[in-house]
DNA sequence: CTAGGGTTAG
């Protein structure tokens, strides 16, 4: 009878139509009505997700025993059908059928899976007045019901109340204490189990803390958990390898991922693939993330929808556009286009593209039918980062008026919008909503609160904001933008003040702390600390300076008069200058008065920006300023030709809800007469200014600290 | 027929 099922389920059938048949078989020569029968085709039905014929059979079931019943509730309760499981659960009961182990163990599982803290606590209950709180399997499976609800005080309790735990036990607290982000608890119940020689440590054990370990500052951790795994001889382990790629890519030691990576040779799995595609993307790695994602391609290793965010999130910058875009094909090919992570990696893909339209973005997103927080968030980050401001809070406010999840990414983008339109009436009132729904004291939020304010002018508030945050220590951007702002408002001192807290507090520094400070030192004229901060970057604080820190310190002379030096600069540069360097010293040329420099350094710039009208823009000022008409004509026609336009710069103020926008010289406002006269008082008020000496200046506008 | 563990997009 044993064989006659086996070979039934063998056949080359489709599963459904092959249980079908085996049912069928059984029922005509009389088998079904043996409990041991029913069964294994109740769980195959249940096991392979077909629900109602398992209902149906468990209903014509004559007999049915404990793992009937049993064989139900795993069915409901693996595809998330609690309710059903819970029916079938409370039916065993009445029908006389004792719950046993079994049956407490899979409710459980389903109970943590929905993270239905009040339903598991009742599970437990019955749990005790059955007297199972001992058994191992319902005591882990409570522990991880707990772990997974994140209440780890109750697992580490029904922990305690199993006679006598086993590994897996110990690996479901462990996982608890991980999901919390207890770093110490987890470790130190590591080291207790490891203690207890009676217990095997193994993938479950490791794997779940190495998640933890994802950042830079905890590299030494990783390197050591990496040396007892080696120890204790679990370098096959493939849960521990995978997860011990994503450490050390997320400690910034790429090479060290690759080298368990190469060091698993054949046992990779697909997941080990995916984590080292997605390690080469998170470091910009594009070359190596597209070796490796071909390598799968040639070794006919099977991708999933993992592979596909992992290399679309690869392609950034216009020279992987036209990859990006390939793969948007291989996408649809694949019939993963209506996947909504797949989907949202393909948009954010799309919107950091140079020709940055939204277009494509947004019908992709219209099309996609299951949309998530990320998908919307994806669209609002879009619209915020290619400056279409007004549609990002249009976007924005329809969110709310949709009832759709606003959450510190969405208020973080808005913001960063209403920076761009630098509208402080609105940035107070989406600042009141973040306060509403606690995000005021997310990092992120918090940064872009703090820009939003100092654009809007109001730096107090900026600060405000800013000593509001609760873990300073941990917030480099906070710092960053804080830092940025003063240095903006021309208070320069300030931010050096910030920037020596930040290294007394050790808060971690990276290549945009550099940029803000030598912002600030450029606006106040500190020469030579600016050139200081530069020369110790790389020496001191272990970060590269980047072509915007060699444009800042170009500025900073330039703003001095030191053209001659920034010239210096420039030509003991590591790297070969960019056009934005060039452009910096290019205006610092034009502001000292270096004319045959500053034509050609023009000359080059025109060459490989011809499109960019702000070269044009500088030589015309520069030939007014020296009344070289025909020259300055030149510049003109060759602008015309080449068909460049100069932009205009637009200010505009807000005024009880209504902007109003205005240019240079421009008399369009109705009340221009009036704004025109207010200007002239405005500009008498600092001219007399201007004949005190500068520390009256500094007392009357309120900078004590020169 | 029971329990734990590794990869995704903003």
């Amino acid at each position: 009878m044993k064989a006659l099922l086996a070979s039934l389920l063998e056949s080359s059938l489709n599963s459904l139509q092959k249980l079908c048949v085996t049912q069928c078989y059984a029922i005509k020569c009389g088998y079904i009505a043996d409990v041991y029968v029913s069964n294994r085709i109740l769980d195959s039905y249940s096991k392979f997700g077909f629900l109602s014929h398992a209902h149906k059979l468990f209903d014509e079931m004559c007999q049915r025993d404990s793992v009937s019943w049993n064989t139900m509730i795993s069915g409901y309760t693996s595809c998330g059908k609690l309710e059903d499981a819970w029916c079938f659960f409370k039916g065993m009961r009445r029908s006389g059928s004792n719950v046993d182990g079994y049956s407490f163990s899979r409710l459980l599982k389903g109970i943590a899976f929905g993270k239905m803290f009040d339903f598991g606590q009742l599970v437990h209950g019955l749990v005790i007045k059955g007297g199972y709180e001992c058994n191992v399997y319902v005591g882990s499976s409570l522990v991880d019901m707990y772990a997974k609800c994140e209440r780890v005080e109750d697992a580490y309790e029904a922990f305690q109340d199993i006679s006598e735990p086993n590994s897996v036990s110990w690996n479901a607290l462990i996982a608890g204490f991980v999901q919390v982000r207890d770093i110490e608890m987890a470790f130190w119940l590591l080291s207790s189990m490891e203690m207890n020689d009676a217990m095997i440590m193994d993938g479950g054990s490791f794997a779940p803390l190495l998640t933890l370990l994802d950042d830079p500052v905890l590299c030494n951790l990783t390197k050591q958990v990496h040396a007892k795994v080696l120890k204790l001889g679990l370098e096959d382990e493939i849960t521990i390898c995978n997860a011990m790629i994503n450490s050390y890519a997320d400690c910034g030691l790429v090479l060290d991922a690759k080298r368990v990576f190469d060091g698993l040779g054949g046992l990779k799995d697909l997941i080990t693939w995916n984590s080292m595609l997605t390690a080469f993307s998170k470091h910009e790695l594009k070359e190596s993330a597209f070796e490796l994602f071909i390598e799968m391609q040639r070794s006919w290793i099977e991708t999933d929808v993992y592979t596909y965010t992992g290399i679309l999130s690869a392609c950034s910058g216009e020279e992987y556009q036209i990859f990006g875009e390939s793969l948007h094909g291989l996408v649809i090919k694949k019939g993963l286009e209506q996947v909504t992570s797949v989907s949202n990696a393909l948009v954010s893909m799309y919107i950091q593209f140079p020709t940055g339209a939204m277009k494509g973005p947004l019908s992709l997103f219209e099309s996609l039918k299951s949309k998530d927080l990320v998908s919307w968030n994806s669209i609002l980050t879009g619209l915020s980062q290619n400056s279409f401001s007004e549609d990002a809070v249009k976007f924005f406010s329809y969110l709310r008026s949709s009832n759709i999840e606003v959450d510190d990414y969405a208020f973080s983008a808005v913001l960063r919008s209403c920076s761009d339109l630098a509208t402080l009436q609105l940035g107070q009132q989406i600042h009141a909503l973040a306060i509403k729904s606690s995000f005021e004291s997310n990092e992120f939020v918090t940064s872009s609160l703090i820009l939003m304010y100092s654009k809007c002018g109001v730096i107090k508030n900026a600060r405000k904001c800013f000593e509001q945050i609760s873990s300073k220590h941990s917030s480099t951007i906070a710092w960053n933008t804080m830092i940025l702002g003063y240095a903006q408002h021309g208070s320069g001192q300030v931010s050096l003040d910030l920037f020596s807290q930040m290294c007394n507090q050790n808060v971690k520094l990276d290549h945009v702390t550099f940029t803000a400070i030598l912002t600030a030192c450029s606006h106040t004229g500190l020469v030579e600390e600016g050139l200081e901060f530069l020369n110790s970057m790389e020496p001191v604080y272990k970060i590269q300076p980047r072509m915007e820190h060699y444009a800042a310190a170009v500025d900073l002379l330039g703003r001095a008069g030191l053209v001659m030096k920034a010239k210096e600069l420039i030509e003991s540069m590591p790297l070969n200058p960019d056009p934005m360097v060039l452009k910096t010293f290019l205006g610092a040329c034009r502001a000292c008065g270096e004319i045959e420099m500053a034509t050609q350094v023009a000359n080059h710039l025109l060459e490989i920006e011809p499109e960019d009208h702000f070269t044009y823009v500088l030589l015309s000022h520069m030939y007014s300023d020296l009344k070289k008409w025909e020259k300055k004509a030149r510049v003109k026609k060759m602008m015309k030709e080449r068909g460049v336009k100069k932009v205009p710069g637009w200010s505009w103020i807000e005024i009880k809800n209504k902007v109003y926008t205005f240019n240079a010289e421009d008399r369009s406002n109705p009340l221009c007469q009036e704004i025109y006269l207010m200007i002239e008082d405005l500009n008498q008020e600092m001219q007399w200014l201007d004949s005190d000496n500068w520390f009256d200046q500094a007392s009357l506008l309120g900078l004590n600290h020169f």
